[in-house]
DNA sequence: CCCCATGTTCGACA
DNA sequence: GTGTCGAACATGGG
C-alpha cells in the first residue's frame, strides 16, 4: 500500500480523533511489529493518553499524545508507525473487536483506531523524546526540499541508477516502487540511467508534480472514513491515479504506454520489479 | 507446489 | 567508503 500519498492518507483516517481520550489499548497477543519493545510498554504509555497531533513525513507516521495524570514536565509521548507493505490505519466503531491481523487498538468513546497488517513488515515505535521528527531528511513536498538540495543529491550519487536513488528513503523519503516508475517515466529516463545524466530541474518539476498528484488522488478523493454508518474495514473505498498516469497500466501483462502506446517493458531494477516504456525511455540501460 | 507483492534490513561481495 | 544483490521477515492471491 503505503507510498507517501497512501501514509498521508492512514493520517487522516486516525485524524477524527484528535483531541480524544485514549480509554483502553489491546495490542495482539503474538506480533512482531512492536519488535524489542514490550507491548504492555506501549499500553502503559497511551492508556488515558490524549492524542494531541499527528503527521506524517514520507513513509513515517508521528502521532502525539498528552499524559493525563502528572503536571510535571515529563518526556512527551510520539507513537511512529511504519506501514510496511500492508499495513493500514483504520478508525471503526468503538466497539468494533479487534481482527486477527489488527496490532494495536486504541480505544475512544466515539472511535477505535486500528492499526492492521496481516504481513508484519510495519512498525510501531514509542518515543519519550521532544519531536522524533526533527533532522530527517525532506521529503519531495517539504519546502526544504528544493532545487538546489535535488541537485546536490544527483551530484553526490551520479553513478547510481536513477530508480535506485528514487527508491532511497534518505534522498527521496516517500517514494516507492510504483512512484519511481512514475517519475522516470514522465522525466522520461530508462530507469537505470546514472542519476548524473539527469537533468534536476527536470526531475525536480516532475517528481513534485507525481507527488502532488498522487496526494490529489490518494489521499484528498478517499475518504477518511466511509460515510455509511456502522461502517466497517471493508466498507472503505479505493482511488487510485487516473488512466493517464502509468500506475494504471504497469501491472497489466498486456500493458501499453499512456502517452504512445508501446507496449511496456518490465525487469528487475535495483532489485525491484520494474515497468518502463522502450519507445519513450530507452529500451536498455544507458552508460555514463 | 510455484510465483509474485506500493518495504526495510542485514550480510556478503566486487 | 561505494554500490549492488539476495535473503529474510509473514501472509495472501493468482
Amino acid at each position: 500500500m503505503p507510498e507517501l500519498a497512501e501514509v498521508e492518507l492512514a493520517r487522516r483516517r486516525w485524524e477524527p480523533a484528535l483531541g480524544c481520550r485514549i480509554t483502553g489499548v489491546e495490542t495482539h497477543p503474538r506480533t512482531r511489529v512492536f519488535r524489542n519493545c514490550p507491548a504492555r510498554t506501549i499500553a502503559a504509555a497511551l492508556t488515558h493518553a490524549t492524542l494531541t497531533a499527528s503527521r506524517s513525513h514520507g513513509k513515517r507516521l508521528f502521532f502525539s499524545f498528552r499524559d493525563p495524570s502528572p503536571p510535571r514536565p515529563h518526556p512527551p509521548t510520539h507513537l511512529e508507525m511504519h506501514l510496511g507493505m500492508a499495513g493500514r490505519l483504520l478508525a471503526v466503531p468503538p466497539g468494533h473487536p479487534a481482527g486477527r491481523h489488527d496490532h494495536l487498538v486504541l480505544r475512544t468513546d466515539s472511535l477505535a483506531l486500528v492499526f492492521s497488517d496481516y504481513r508484519q513488515f510495519g512498525r510501531v515505535v514509542l518515543h519519550r523524546a521532544v519531536a522524533p521528527w526533527e533532522g530527517l531528511p525532506p521529503p519531495p513536498l517539504d519546502p526544504c526540499f528544493t532545487r538546489a538540495h535535488l541537485a546536490a543529491l544527483l551530484g553526490r550519487q551520479s553513478r547510481r541508477a536513477l530508480k535506485a536513488l528514487l527508491l532511497d528513503q534518505d534522498a527521496f523519503p516517500g517514494i516507492g516502487n510504483w512512484m519511481a516508475d512514475e517519475i522516470c517515466w514522465r522525466v522520461p529516463s530508462h530507469p537505470a540511467a546514472p542519476a548524473g545524466t539527469i537533468d534536476p530541474a527536470r526531475l525536480y518539476r516532475v517528481t513534485r508534480q507525481v507527488c502532488r498528484g498522487a496526494m490529489r488522488h490518494v489521499a484528498d478523493r478517499n475518504p477518511p472514513t466511509p460515510a455509511a454508518e456502522g461502517f466497517t474495514p471493508g466498507r472503505y473505498v479505493r482511488h487510485v491515479p487516473p488512466r493517464t498516469w502509468l500506475f494504471q497500466h504497469r501491472w497489466r501483462p498486456d500493458g501499453s504506454c499512456p502517452r504512445c502506446g508501446s507496449a511496456l517493458a518490465r525487469s528487475t531494477i535495483a532489485s525491484r520489479t520494474t515497468a518502463w516504456c522502450p519507445a519513450c525511455q530507452g529500451p536498455v540501460s544507458p552508460r555514463a
